[in-house]
DNA sequence: TAGGCCATCTGGTCCT
DNA sequence: AGGACCAGATGGCCTA
């Protein structure tokens, strides 16, 4: 469910079923302040000394429930039920959202070794939107250069012209610089035009924090998210069409590189 | 210790 | 009416 169960176990996920009473003691405590922290309601251990000493007397309580002299304590405790219910929902939403938002880092190329950490939540759905413009890039790239090798029969130009815009800047993390110092390389979780760090800012990017070092490792390259990112580290293909086809030296594209072109980059 | 991230509670709003 | 969604508040955990 979660992947960073370490720091979810530490929380109690579904306290619905100890809570129930906890929360009618609660509602029930003379001055107990009206907010309610969540991690005091969730936790039983957690109770001030006061609130145990009526927590002792559970026949107390109930009597107070079933007091028909008291008939507002009813319906607090209904309305108590009611919010028990819909704190449970909100909880079982919030994990639903949590569990797509797993799904969602799953197919982010990150390294997903056991020393990097969980990318946050902001940092994965921004990395994702930009992971989708380059991918969307890379698809006008290769609808482009199909049509041009195969509509016009120019096998002139191999690198595509797209690259400008994608903004081949700086090493990519995890890259070694030298078999792209002739072939800069866009990051494909940057957006296509956003590669310095001004432009980052622009998008956002730059005011995600570093995420505590999603690399333990300190050999993180210097690159805009170098010491964040290392995407291609553990193994992963780089989806960047360019890393996916004969460098740029091979001027002309026989059909061979063309059909093995086609083909790496599904 | 400050700051980031997170889970949870809660009240409000909108929709069915 | 009930449920989904949202945003603000709050406090815990973790890291630099």
């Amino acid at each position: 469910m979660d992947s960073d169960t370490s720091r979810v176990s530490s929380r109690p996920s579904s306290p619905e079923v100890h809570d129930m009473f906890l929360h009618a003691m609660k509602k029930h405590m003379v001055g107990f302040s009206g907010t309610v922290s969540s991690t005091q309601s969730d936790s039983p251990p957690e109770i001030p000394a006061d609130m145990r000493s009526l927590s002792d007397d559970e026949d107390d309580i109930t009597l107070k429930m079933l007091s028909k002299k008291d008939r507002k304590l009813l319906s607090e405790n209904e309305l108590q039920g009611m919010r028990l219910k819909i704190n449970s929902r909100e909880r079982k939403r919030m994990h639903d959202l949590n569990i797509a938002m797993d799904g969602l880092r799953e197919v982010m190329p990150y390294a997903h070794g056991p020393s990097v950490r969980k990318l946050s939540k902001i940092a994965t759905l921004l990395l994702a939107r930009n992971y989708i413009l380059m991918l969307s890039n890379s698809l006008e790239e290769m609808k482009r250069l199909v049509s041009e090798i195969y509509g016009s029969g120019h096998h002139g130009s191999f690198h595509p012209s797209a690259c400008g815009t994608m903004a081949h800047t700086g090493p990519l993390p995890g890259h070694p610089t030298v078999s792209h110092a002739s072939h800069p390389v866009h990051h494909p979780l940057l957006p296509p035009a956003v590669s310095t760090a001004a432009s980052l800012s622009a998008t956002g990017l730059t005011s995600i924090r570093p995420h505590h070092g999603l690399l333990k490792a300190p050999s993180a390259g210097p690159g805009p998210l170098g010491s964040s990112f290392h995407h291609w580290g553990a193994g992963m293909p780089c989806p960047c069409s360019m890393c996916q086809v004969p460098p740029p030296h091979v001027s002309s594209m026989s059909a061979v590189t063309m059909s093995r072109l086609t083909s790496d980059s599904k």
